[in-house]
DNA sequence: CATAGTACGCAAATCGTTTTGCGCTACCTC
DNA sequence: GAGGTAGCGCAAAACGATTTGCGTACTATG
């Protein structure tokens, strides 16, 4: 029985009599016959993979990042596979060169540290790319927030809500979202005539309990600090509580994200919706579109953000 | 010039003079040459890539062994790919199929809903496995945790705490740990001479907000509740304090895992912590040494819990 | 100077599939 | 009964790399 006719039978090219089909589907079940995925991809030149790239796996929203696109994907017949960078020697580049060479059908990134150089690379290469989260010039689709209309509503609400002396709390400098907030947060405080007042700290719980440290040093307390992600400003919340302070009455205190943990401190914390949910459903359907090749032009989605108060602020 | 020549300069089977190096080279930089992975690693047999297998990887417990263990693996050189399960039509049988057709060089497999048929498949195939938090027979190497010493320890804390009257949470019947958890807080509970009492519930916090008004509208509050993870310990106590209980005045609560919005909710979390860091580390070298072929007989690495005395019990 | 040895580039086989072209058989039609 | 037409199985050429054997040219040594 020669190869041909096995793989018509098992992948359909064409038509089988139906006494070969039960010889091929016999001997098949009695060997124990697995196909070899790469040897059809290679020859196929597709591989049914899409590889999503996160930087941090260990960050809620990615994670649900992940798992939403799998939603979307994976009953069209992909498989998705999630790769982290973070730790990674090379990271995304060698990432990204990697995947494209194991000839995934497609790559969702959502990684601040990518470079439009590399997704270029890949679009090139014939991969469709969706970049999350970055605004970045290039031939492929963008899903990502209005950073700075975010950053200005949540200033905005609690200059509205009677808070005056409020600083800003910012991620790592010159990473990812941080200077579209910073413009945020500058453009309302500005807006209100307020005097705005920055310090920087890493994205994550320990950045924020040391930020407000060096507040607590460094000058009397302010009276409410908006925080540039959600571990942050939990972090600020617990170190504050652990000083005897009050929140929100000495201090109030807001995030970005509405990560999970975020309405299970308490005071719950009053954020900005960062709608995994969307994000993964509207780059799915890019990233389908475009394998169906529908599309030609590249869409960049602004996804609306959306405030949620709670208590801490 | 033939591509032999071209692999061995690049590869380093054989020497190359330098001439033809840079010849070679110059080529590739201009040409913009990539290796086509696929193409290598059908002829090699080997991809350098190791596949994780999580059942969620919204589960943070999850994402943080899919990080450690590519924190051991990166460095030796291999690629590190996490596939999630959850709402995976076909599941884990299919997923394991196609990664080892897709010549994996090794499987982690953290989910319960693995069969060890599908494991073996793998390992007559030479792709070796490693199987996170499962007992399960087979000819490959287990890391886990004493489940049951666990629920024993955490329901002999609240016995010597002076709670008398309490009740089992448990996750879904015959899911993973389940069945261990039960027995150990069953035995606890036989040792003091105190009456068992066990309800079931989904593993996730709406999982416990509901077991919470079961038990409100079955019975008398119990004065403990000991619940199967953490995600439905902190559902039990949101409700609660909904419902204007005190935790740990009125209720006592504790859960198992220890995630990282244990130490965030108040008050904080009594629970058991699985240390992560401990199974990716572990189930990381054990890979290596396999892939290394270092070792025949398979081992079981039984992980010691630890508890961890916070503010709810 | 002859011979052995070494360095190095290329041709060809291989990995396990899919795909295409070809030829055989059997059937149908007039 | 001849000619046309499906139907169906197989041989062979891809896919893009690695690996092995071989031949040539050059070097070294007695």
């Amino acid at each position: 029985m020669s190869p041909a006719t096995v793989s018509q039978t098992l992948n359909g090219g064409r038509p089988v009599s139906e006494a070969t089909r039960a010889r091929v589907l016999l001997a098949v079940s009695k060997l124990g016959y697995r196909p070899n995925r790469l040897a059809r991809d290679l020859r196929t030149k597709r591989s049914q993979m899409i590889a999503i790239i996160v930087q941090d796996i260990n960050n809620p929203f990615y994670a649900a990042l992940a798992e939403g696109l799998q939603r979307v994907l994976s009953p069209e017949g992909y498989r998705v596979v999630v790769c982290n960078t973070e730790g990674e020697p090379g990271g995304e580049t060698h990432l990204i060169e990697d995947m494209v060479s194991r000839q995934v059908d497609g790559l969702v990134v959502a990684s601040f540290k990518v470079l439009p150089r590399d997704c270029d690379l890949a679009v090139e290469q014939g991969v469709p790319v969706v970049v999350i989260g970055k605004k970045s010039p290039g031939a492929f689709d963008r899903v990502r927030a209005d950073e700075f209309a975010a950053a200005h509503d949540m200033t905005k609400l609690l200059i509205d809500a009677g808070y005056e002396d409020i600083v800003h709390v910012a991620g790592g400098r010159g990473q990812g979202p941080t200077d579209q907030r910073v413009d945020g947060y500058r453009h309302a405080m500005a807006g209100a005539g307020l005097f705005p007042e920055i310090i920087s700290t890493e994205f994550t719980l320990s950045g924020g309990a040391k930020a407000f440290l060096e507040l607590l040093n460094a000058r009397r307390m302010p009276r409410a600090v908006f925080c540039a992600n959600d571990l942050i400003a939990i972090g600020v919340l617990r170190a504050a509580q652990a000083h005897g302070i009050r929140v929100p009455q000495d201090l109030a205190v807001a995030g970005i994200d509405d990560i999970e943990a975020a309405s299970l401190v308490s005071p719950a914390l009053t954020t900005v919706r960062n709608p995994a949910a969307e994000y993964d459903r509207s780059a799915g359907r890019l990233l389908m579109d475009r394998l169906q090749g529908s599309r030609a032009a590249p869409v960049d989605h602004v996804v609306r953000l959306e405030i949620v108060r709670r208590d801490s602020a």
